[in-house]
DNA sequence: TTGCTTATTGGTCGCACACTCAATAGCATC
DNA sequence: GATGCTATTGAGTGTGCGACCAATAAGCAA
């Protein structure tokens, strides 16, 4: 796997490195963990040496900091892009719903749980997790606000109500881990559900299932993403 | 503090001991984290050697679960007591709120997001998450179908109706370490306004503000319990 | 008092981690 | 083709962790 004898150096540009190394670290915060961006970790994924790592990054809270807001920056923007390419906003809110609510979502909600929890001991982290809800926040509220401007939806505070949606939809997002899998649809819906009466629509007016890509179910969520040895 | 010079043993029943090992463990996890409770951390507490904690759990992973549901079970007890004292079950799940929802809750929200998150890499205490879960679960269902019993409540599946109160208090939650200062009383009353929904009651019926002693919410939570030197 | 069981100690091992820094070698420029 | 800048390496430091185990002493029973 790596080079045995010799290692062939290859040179690159400041910013190229180091957009490799967040991608990187972004993609191992997603698959493994906010815990598992090491500077081993990440050299090994780029076949590189660790001290390259430290050499871009001399704190690696920043580098975790970094990889977290990439990621969520990434989905938010497949989630709700800043130009709404067109359709209505309820169209947008259903896609919306289809995707959190789904198990491909898993991988999110793991991170966004891995973020809070470890913002308990990383300020940088803590302040990268709260400009993401900022994003995020305003980002829905956003939509909301829009499909109230075209008629489709009604509420007094779009931003109070994106706020209520997302508390929903964490609340739901922290089982990734443990599971949920008995009451299906009836919870996973509360989402959708709390949007639809936040804002005036009636009954299954939002509901997922219908948005989903067929080929989406099948797969019953992998249990634990890589343990390794010791993870403190 | 730890005496210096040759220390004096003590000697306890296995029994006393595993106690009082639990209970150490159970406090530094509220306190400081379940990534905390490492042999040598509540040996310190105890003021005995770390290879006794080591006999008593060969394997830290138990420990840790075992703090966990420690904390959670009494924590429950003290929430839902199992034998209802007296009064309506509307002035049980008032004060239910009342507590889960105020800033003294903090400790226990982020106990919770800490165990959700751990369980992503340690099997034992996944399994004790989901024990804890379904004691939750059964418990405020149980005080749910008592209502509904006495005619106070009104709902056709009281464990579903648990569940959906649970996920709204459980995205509230996830704040416990990044704040959510900002949106107070229309936020933080949704959990109580969810509840008033799904069991028929007028809107401010449970309203927390009302049972919650007097002094109780100057403190404005503390920002971050013990970071220690690395956390991994 | 003596003896025995075993709770408790003290020390050690191997591992993974972040961080540091002088030496090295790619590569653009001249 | 030679030169200089600097991206990259290799080697090393110190810390904290879980796990292991032979030696020790506390306290009960005879």
């Amino acid at each position: 796997m790596t080079s045995s004898v010799q290692r062939k150096r290859v040179r690159k540009s400041p910013e190229d490195r180091r957009a490799e190394i967040v991608g990187a670290a972004a993609e191992v915060a997603l698959t493994e963990g906010l815990e598992c961006i090491t500077l081993r970790r990440i050299a090994e994924q780029l076949d590189v040496r660790p001290g390259l790592i430290s050499h871009y990054f001399p704190a690696v809270e920043d580098l975790v900091a970094e990889a977290f807001g990439s990621a969520a920056t990434a989905e938010l923007e497949a989630l709700l892009p800043t130009e709404p390419p067109d359709g209505s906003a309820l169209r947008h809110l259903a896609r919306f719903f289809a995707r959190t609510t789904g198990p491909s979502y898993d991988d999110m909600s793991r991170l966004w749980l891995n973020a809070r929890h470890l913002s308990r001991y990383r300020p940088v982290l803590r302040e990268r997790v709260l400009d993401q809800e900022n994003g995020w926040r305003g980002r829905l509220g956003g939509v909301i606000a829009a499909g109230v401007e075209q008629g489709e939806f009604r509420t007094d505070d779009p931003v109070l109500t994106a706020v209520r949606i997302l508390v929903v939809i964490d609340g739901l997002a922290v089982h990734a881990n443990t599971g949920l899998r008995d009451h299906p649809s009836s919870v996973t819906r509360l989402a959708a559900a709390t949007a639809e009466r936040e804002l005036g629509l009636s009954d299954g007016t939002l509901n997922p299932a219908d948005t989903t890509s067929p080929t989406d179910a099948p797969a019953p969520t992998p249990p634990a993403p890589a343990p390794v040895a010791e993870q403190s």
